[in-house]
DNA sequence: AATGCTATTGCAAATCATTTGCAATAATAA
DNA sequence: TTATTATTGCAAATGATTTGCAATAGCATT
């Protein structure tokens, strides 16, 4: 019964430390973090854990619900626990800062445009890239 | 002067048959193309062009602002040219179609939001995943 | 039109993120 | 405890994109 072996044997999924570990990671890593990220931090605590561990788990969490996949403007990935209120972020072209914001998506988009298109929304991501104060200093 | 040549001298660069052709493909192929297809068609007419040439050629339009890079929930990216009109895609995961929707973004999220955390917006783009009406009967 | 300078190309090899095969190991049901 | 089978670590594979380099081709200048 450690941190969340409730849900996986829900699930039909063995309980391990090693997907304990890197579920703990990702809640108390301020989300936002990449698969890369998470592997060194969960390598301090478990030094042979594999890198493959870390994608396999972050795959399966995300089938489970339990986190979410966001997509910057990079070309790796970042996840974060499964957000109660509706969010998302900007992410800053200089150093990669991540600033959340509150942004409900209007009925028009989630509503009326798939009706009027027949299309059955599972998931919707605004991106926002720019530069965050700090580096609009520095760059002029 | 043929396509697009002004531009490019204009921008210091070289107007090459192959730069001309890409841009043409990306023109005329409806848009949403990823860099193989542009590729497989660019082939067709120019057999030895190669694949880094495509790269490097997306890459510097995306630079002259000629085209938008699209950041699909896929591991590639597609491309367009600079469209006119503010729109955003619905993706199908099912067979990949892509359907485009006008959607202003509200001036909350284009003024307010960053104003408030002092972020300099570079960009915006909203993803739609989910299933097309062909791909929701197929389903069930 | 011929020349020279250098950007651009094709090709092969490199890189980066992620996935997969497989034999050893560990979690759970019996 | 033991048996069953999911999960792991490791190495190798994959897919997308990038890079080094020598050959080629734009284009400004004679
Ligand atoms: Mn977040
Ligand atoms: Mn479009
Ligand atoms: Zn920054
Ligand atoms: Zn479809």
């Amino acid at each position: 019964m450690t941190t969340g072996s409730r849900k996986l044997n829900g699930a039909g999924k063995r309980s391990t430390r090693q997907r304990a570990l890197i579920m703990d990671i990702i809640r108390r890593g301020q989300g936002h973090l990449d698969a890369d990220e998470i592997f060194r931090r969960a390598r301090e605590k478990e030094p042979r854990l594999s890198l493959s561990t870390v994608y396999r788990t972050l795959q399966m969490m995300k089938e489970l619900d339990l986190i979410d996949e966001l997509h910057f403007t990079e070309s790796h990935h970042h996840y974060e626990v499964k957000p109660t209120r509706e969010h998302h972020h900007l992410v800053c072209l200089g150093c990669g800062r991540v600033i959340e914001f509150d942004y409900p998506l209007s009925s028009y988009l989630k509503k009326e445009v798939p009706e009027a298109k027949g299309f059955e929304i599972e998931e919707t991501e605004i991106s926002v890239a720019g530069y965050c104060a700090r580096c609009q200093r520095a760059r002029r």
